[in-house]
DNA sequence: AGCTATTGATAAAC
DNA sequence: TGTTTATCAATAGCT
């Protein structure tokens, strides 16, 4: 409508584009509004012009995501609540499995053992005697594959780094890590940054410099 | 507009009112047709009548998150793309905590052994042996606080169930864990599970049965 | 950002 | 719902 009919085809003048873009968002803004009041419908209407310019309405009393979902739930279109969900659900089994493999790790570097029985501490005991002797096995198999020249090396190093590798472990020993302390752990960031550097400590005392 | 103004205010007449939604309706598609067209504008339109039906239009080339995302990003409402975003990573976080955790106490039931040096080894050896000594002395402990009828009762209990739990025990050093393998676990459900598995057998062989 | 000739949209009626 | 028609609304091209 207007002084001359215009063809439906991108308008090449810039500003005339503009202009054009400014007058039928109003207009349709307007519209959005009348169908909001007078026919009691529910609105979402989003508009970018080719300037990155957003400008929106929204009926009064709904929300974006109210809208969203209501479109997935006509439309089936979802691909968002089902992998929302499905997150979650993923994260509450981690948590799970790492406080239980938190007190695990704690009871086996001493700490965490007031909840166990008496039968329970003997397993556990038995347990780490066990994997002692599969650790003394793999120290024999390391030091039997060292070559004449590696072995001389390595020895070296070792030496050097010995005393150095002890005190790490006396810190180590010293410090209170926070872990299998037996807290629910929940979805914040602070105690997980919390968790994580309980474990980089752990991690960092099983890879000693050498 | 038409023959008689129409005072802005909710249509009562419910065969009106639809009528006039659907005439609306229309206009306000062509419109966000043209804006599109003309315009070189990305809109999206949703519409709910008050019968509940939807109606919409989406700019080709463009999907309705990405719109949803642009406006989050210019109107920072946001709502999702954080909070999902937020969730990944901790995600991501707890996944990569787990295998740290799950190798360490992998090493400490003697496997995933392979990597260490003899100096790391060496260190796990002492740690393991000082956590020993801990778990000693909670048994004694455990052991002086029990009067003299708990004593007993627990005694009998232990005796009873001592050689079922030699079993137990047998039967879990034997089987394969999955614990600690090196493998990279992703975010699809099938390994999470089989990791959960793995970690409840741990879980149950560290609260025998009394 | 205003103006106005002109086209576009639509209320009422069928 | 679709069509017609009398009206009102929106707006293209100018300023």
């Amino acid at each position: 409508m207007g002084r001359g009919k215009l063809e439906i085809k991108k308008i090449e003048n810039k500003t005339n584009r503009q202009v054009t873009f400014s007058k039928t968002r109003n207009g349709i803004l307007k519209k959005a509004q009348e169908l909001t009041v007078l026919c009691d419908a529910k609105v979402s209407l989003l508009m970018i012009s080719s300037t990155h310019k957003l400008h929106h309405f929204l009926s009064p009393g709904v929300s974006l995501k109210k809208m969203y979902d209501e479109y997935q739930k006509i439309e089936g279109v979802d691909l968002w609540h089902k992998h929302w969900e499905r997150m979650q659900e993923q994260q509450r089994k981690l948590l799970e499995l790492n406080n239980m493999l938190r007190t695990e790790i704690s009871r086996r570097i001493g700490g965490d053992l007031e909840g166990l029985t008496l039968l329970e501490l003997r397993g556990l005991q038995q347990e780490m005697e066990e994997a002692i002797t599969e650790i003394r096995n793999r120290k024999y198999h390391v030091i039997k594959n060292q070559t004449g020249t590696t072995r001389k090396k390595v020895k070296n190093l070792e030496e050097r780094h010995g005393d150095l590798l002890m005190d790490l472990e006396a810190k180590f020993r010293g410090a209170h890590f926070g872990i299998g302390d037996g807290e629910q752990r929940n979805y914040g960031g602070a105690s997980m940054y919390g968790n994580e550097r309980a474990a980089a400590n752990l991690f960092a005392l099983s890879r000693h410099p050498h």
